[in-house]
DNA sequence: ATGCTAACTTGGGTCAGACCTTTAGACCGT
DNA sequence: ACGGTCTAAAGGTCTGACCCAAGTTAGCAT
């Protein structure tokens, strides 16, 4: 009689058993998110929470490490520091965003295909929503694009331009979004020798017929033309990674 | 002889003073993410990590901690315990997201915003890139949906079958972001009475639409029947939103 | 008085060491 | 075969001490 399965037929699920740390954060983690403190509120000091959770040091240093680590709250030492709420902020996405793209090297694609989806409906949000300081940080950041001298500072200019109409799209989401791909896009499009002189001029007018767009707060326009832009820069990019691809450099 | 300047010409610019439990989550982050450790390496026992860095084992313990948090290691206790490398996956950028939404209490217009950004790409490439499988999953989901009784599992399996269509479009990103999404999207709908039996047919009859094009290969038509799935959608729960809405914190 | 320095105070950062708990595996006895 | 027991490895927690950073304040010199 083969015992693949047990003669009883209860069954339990696995259970958890939840480390006094992660009970600790998570705690505090409700709090801060039910928006029971305001921001900039100190927490108690460690060894205060220390009297009042009757845990170790040890303990609740982890627990707010967790919670520095999620962004929801920011440590200061010295007098008069402390732990103090602070509310999750697009980096927080972004760096985590990163963190799924390098660690699994992923695929160029997926980087492009994702700005696809989210660039046009930022230009047309921006369109619709932009402000004027919105337009003037736009044409800043292209103005920088046409004076950049070098190849890190062009890339940095491009960068700045494309979160640039993220921003002006006053959608938090979206702009902690493409600030994570900006950083990708940033790393693999530069060691490559694509940027030449005619890419550059033909992105500093793309850039400005979208900036336009969103001006005259044409939603359609700022749609197509950046989607335009967006398609053939990330074309012209596939295209130069075809023959470098290394899949993982392995370098040690 | 006032010391207001120095003697020296030397000038130093600000100097940052990392914390060591970060210098220690910095290096292995980095070495993680070089692709140097397969998934699924043991990391060193906490307490080899303490001779081999000189540190003491609780800042060994916080770098860990650090590294778990960010989804790069996962830690197991017991004999056979530790730490194993681990790539990180789509839950850490959707719970990231996840605390920017409830962290911010952003306006559900931003969800749906980035919803109509994200949507209609993902049925595209779910159009191009579907397998077999993904086409059970969606017709799974959608079964779920019509036999689904009370709300809570209408918008679970509701929820699910757009998460499903992320997958079939095999993109990471794309895939965390709705995984994320789906969440707000799955509290903010709920407790709203606004699912009716309507509402429902209307869901169910969209997505079969939407899962033939994906079925037939048929990109545009994927793109147009989603978008219009989910504006409508938007709508109507804006709709419902605008009595209960919580006001907006002006921007700078 | 004024202004600068030195001491004090508060709070996080680090360390060393002990002990507890969990888990895999081996061994054993029925 | 099955359950019990033991052991070793590894993480989890606790204690208490000390170090470092940054405001506050008292005191001294001009």
């Amino acid at each position: 009689m083969p015992t693949g399965e047990s003669r009883s037929t209860i069954r339990l699920s696995p259970m958890e058993v939840p480390k006094a740390s992660d009970v600790l954060a998570n705690e505090l983690r409700e709090r801060i998110l039910s928006g029971e403190y305001v921001e900039g509120t100190p927490l108690p000091p460690e060894r205060e929470l220390v009297v009042q959770t009757r845990m170790s040091r040890t303990t609740v240093r982890e627990a707010l490490r967790i919670l520095e680590v999620q962004g929801l709250i920011r440590i200061k030492a010295g007098r008069a520091g402390g732990a103090f709420v602070q509310k999750p902020g697009e980096e927080s996405v972004a760096s985590s965003l990163d963190l799924l793209i390098r660690g699994r090297q992923l695929r160029l694609a997926s980087v492009h295909e994702t700005r696809e989806a989210i660039e046009p409906s930022c230009a047309r949000l921006a369109a619709l929503h932009r402000t004027a300081g919105d337009l003037a940080r736009l044409d800043a950041a292209n103005e920088a694009i046409a004076t950049s001298g070098d190849l890190d500072s062009f890339l940095r200019a491009n960068v700045d331009w494309h979160v640039a109409v993220a921003t002006a799209s006053h959608n938090e989401i979206l702009t902690g979004i493409m600030m994570a791909l900006s950083r990708a896009i940033y790393t693999t499009t530069n060691n490559e020798g694509f940027v030449n002189d005619e890419v550059r001029d033909i992105a500093v007018r793309a850039h400005r017929s979208v900036t336009r767009a969103i001006k005259e707060r044409d939603a359609d326009a700022a749609v197509r033309r950046m989607l335009r832009h967006v398609h053939s820069y990330a074309a012209a990019a596939l295209a130069v990674d075809e023959r470098t691809t290394v899949a993982v450099p392995a370098a040690d």
